[in-house]
DNA sequence: CCTGCTTTGTTGCAATTGCAACAAATTTCT
DNA sequence: AGAAATTTGTTGCAATTGCAACAAAGCAGG
């Protein structure tokens, strides 16, 4: 075996990662939450100017469920958590507006959300682990910057 | 915002293995080769004794698509890369039991799958940054230990 | 042996997803 | 301006998935 340090560091970073998502989706679940996919959304949305994005903005933003959007976001209106409006200056477009209630929603969820992180995640590791992992995962994934975005706040989902 | 850098951590670690999984994926099919949830299951029966695992513990062991997994199974077998046998001591069980072909299609996927992961991850990485993400990974989730399995060779997922 | 209880795998059904075809609006090019 | 190409969102269809009901086989205790 050539490097295999490499692919030993991804086999365990992917089985993790993989198993943690299951634990949290699991657990959001049982406490009535919607899935996480649904989190992102929303999150995205209040990250953008006036939380609205079009619908390709927002499936080229959103992590899960990439294809689609049309569908999820028809789920989410009938909700209540996001609203429809065309585009003024584009006819074809249509933007994703968030609610009060899908802000609302977003953060009971991040209340639950944050809380699971911290138990099965932050707490097993040190400041300076904490480091170490944001400055390896910046090396292997750097998200493109969007002009518009704020960031920074809590739910980076 | 309390122990913020926590969740950053969070953050980072998850948008970083949901894009690289994506781009895996996305990477794999282009070559024409199968989805990653049938490397996992085809990895997970190689890694077993006799190359065989009774149908509750290989949904218990693989890491994506856990339900279900008498229907993936099919589809396996109907493309000749597993086998079923009945359990001669437990009339209920049946072992799924890995072929030559399903054998020689887990090392041609780990082929392109290597290159993949060197290629967009451990490339980016110093072999002091990769002990460090192997040991933290080792925090936030130990994978339960298999008396019987074997481990350490080449792909783990 | 007989009665419940658990384990194991299968199956039916409804919901979700991926993909490709599509129509409307816009842009590009001549 | 007009034809061709592109972008944007929707829709139909087939495949996949999650869930719960189910039957068959084993198990525990009388």
């Amino acid at each position: 075996m050539n490097n295999s340090k490499g692919l030993e560091a991804w086999a365990k970073f992917f089985v993790a990662s993989t198993r943690l998502n299951q634990v949290m989706e699991e657990a959001m679940k049982l406490d009535g939450l919607p899935p996480l996919e649904v989190y992102d959304v929303l999150w995205t949305l209040e990250r953008a100017p006036e939380h609205a994005l079009r619908f390709t903005d927002l499936g080229e933003r959103v992590l899960l469920s990439r294809c689609n959007v049309t569908r999820l976001a028809e789920k989410l209106e009938n909700q209540g958590l996001i609203e429809r409006e065309r585009c003024p200056s584009d006819r074809r477009g249509v933007y994703a507006v968030l609610t009060k209630d899908g802000l609302k929603l977003r953060k009971d969820m991040w209340k639950r959300y944050s809380e699971l992180i911290e138990e099965h995640f932050s707490s097993h590791l040190s400041e300076k682990e904490q480091d170490q992992l944001i400055a390896i995962m910046k090396k292997v994934w750097q998200e493109p910057v969007r002009a518009d975005e704020k960031n920074g706040c809590p739910g980076a989902v």
